[in-house]
RNA sequence: GCGUGGGUGGCGGAGCGGUCAAUCGCACCUGACUGUAAAUCAGGCGCCCUAGCGGCUACGGGGGUUCGAAUCCCUCCCCACGCA
């Protein structure tokens, strides 16, 4: 029922062509995964979204778990009856709340952070930085994470157990075992100590997804171990001595795209070559090209959905953000290379009016943009490894490199 | 014409004797955004510069009181409402 299959490998890099069979169909890899965290795209359909080229979507554990709908999901026999899709559906496992919602908000940084420790300019270490406020939103113990949930106080606790629990009755395809990510300014005590414990939350996700009934689903484990070498090399060990079905890669990923880079060359030589690897939460387009070159299948990630709705559109070279007063008389489309309905019919000018206008519709069409742009870059990518022009097609994209 | 209340930065609107170049919205400008607390967030927003707890010009116009006025007084202009 379930299966992966590369069907060509570039010659010159890691990246490789593969096909991933599920119970709701077929997805070609490298493959983008749009998120629609609480059952929503936010701002386009999914059955849009199809047709520019998505076969997969990501939606969130944590979110359907926290508010309870889990329970009326479940009723509906899961989200793909509830959504009303019949398309492949991945579901996080609430890992990355652990972070987000925990030194995320407390340090002030993303998965990739710029901001070193040490290296802050006058006055901007982070204690300093207003963003540094301890939330103390999420504690993390060997049992799992307590959340003190942002909308109403209340304590909620996550742990392998019910995030699996609620994965199943979700009923995505393909299911993540629970972890905790950990934050760029984590130092290697914590890390260590923290990859460790996100081990044996694998083994009880694991241990949770055989118990019962067997579901239509297949698990990922995630390889953890921040920006240290000897961790990552360990989570791999360990994680790929478990029957998973396939790998996630989860951040931290260092300070820089240097560092994610090296954090990925690390790793992915020494998973098993025939299962598929998804690189957690990223989506430049640069780093998506630098993911499929070292042998990364999927990416899931918030961006072209999230810069859409701040204004920001995707175009070759770069971004360029409508709100700015630049474009209100251009008559150019979004990008001139790009064959999508917006960049066929609109100019800036409009989009921008629109944006800054404040109307929805504006907001519409830059995600349409923004997704049909990384869903054809995508399909593009595709055809370049099955031509053996992979590495063209990324100079191509990002110039020398 | 009489009465009352007003005239503050692009707009709305605080301030009602000193620490006010002036709270706060909006608009505008710049930046961020990578398993979505995000249609969000951060910064800027009178003029000048050697960019500083710097200089200059400012709270309808003019004149005064005061060490000191956006804030008090006089006068003129304008606006709103009420009465004729």
């Amino acid at each position: 029922m379930f299966e992966f299959r590369i069907l060509k490998k570039d010659k010159r890099t890691r990246a490789r062509v593969g096909v991933l069979k599920t119970p709701h169909g077929v997805v070609y890899t490298p493959a983008f995964v749009p998120v629609a965290t609480k059952g929503a795209l936010r701002g386009i359909s999914f059955e849009e979204a199809r047709k520019f080229g998505s076969e997969i979507f990501m939606i969130n554990t944590f979110h359907f778990y926290v508010e309870g709908d889990y329970k009326i999901v479940k009723k509906f026999g899961g989200l793909h009856k509830f959504l009303n899709i019949d398309y492949p559906l991945m579901t996080d496992s609430g890992g990355f709340q652990v972070f987000s919602l925990g030194f995320g908000l407390e340090h002030g940084v993303g998965k990739i952070s710029n901001m070193f420790p040490g290296e802050n300019k006058p006055g901007q270490h982070p204690k300093d930085n207003p963003a540094f406020i301890k939330k103390n939103l999420v504690k993390i113990t060997e049992e799992g994470a307590e959340f003190k949930y942002y909308k109403n106080g209340k304590k909620l606790f996550l742990d392998a157990e019910t995030s699996i629990k609620t994965q199943k009755q979700l009923g995505a395809d393909i299911i993540f075992a629970f972890d905790e990510c950990t934050s760029p300014l984590s130092d290697y005590e914590y890390t260590k100590k923290s990859v460790e414990r996100t081990h044996r939350w694998a083994v009880r996700s694991f241990n949770e997804f055989e118990k019962g009934p067997k579901t239509k689903q297949a698990l990922m484990g995630i390889i953890q171990g921040g920006e240290f070498k000897d961790l990552r090399e360990r989570a791999v060990e360990f994680i790929s001595s478990l029957p998973f079905f396939g790998f996630g890669i989860g951040g931290p990923l260092g300070q820089s795209k240097k560092d994610m880079h090296k954090i990925l060359d690390w790793t992915l030589p020494i998973l098993p070559e025939g299962k598929p690897k998804h690189l957690l939460g990223i989506g430049d387009v640069d780093d998506i090209f630098n993911g499929v070159e070292r042998g990364i299948d999927t990416f899931d990630c918030v961006n072209p959905t999230r810069l859409a709705r701040h204004g920001t559109a995707f175009i070759r070279g770069g971004r360029i953000n409508l709100k700015s007063g630049r474009y209100v008389n251009d008559k150019n489309p979004i990008d001139k290379n790009c064959r999508c309905r917006v960049c066929r019919d609109y100019s800036r000018a409009y989009v921008s009016h629109l944006i800054r206008e404040w109307e929805i519709y504006g907001v519409m069409l830059l995600v349409e943009h923004n997704l049909f742009y990384i869903l054809n870059l995508m399909e593009e990518i595709r055809r370049s490894i099955k031509e053996d022009k992979f590495l063209e097609l990324k100079k191509k994209y990002l110039g020398r490199g």
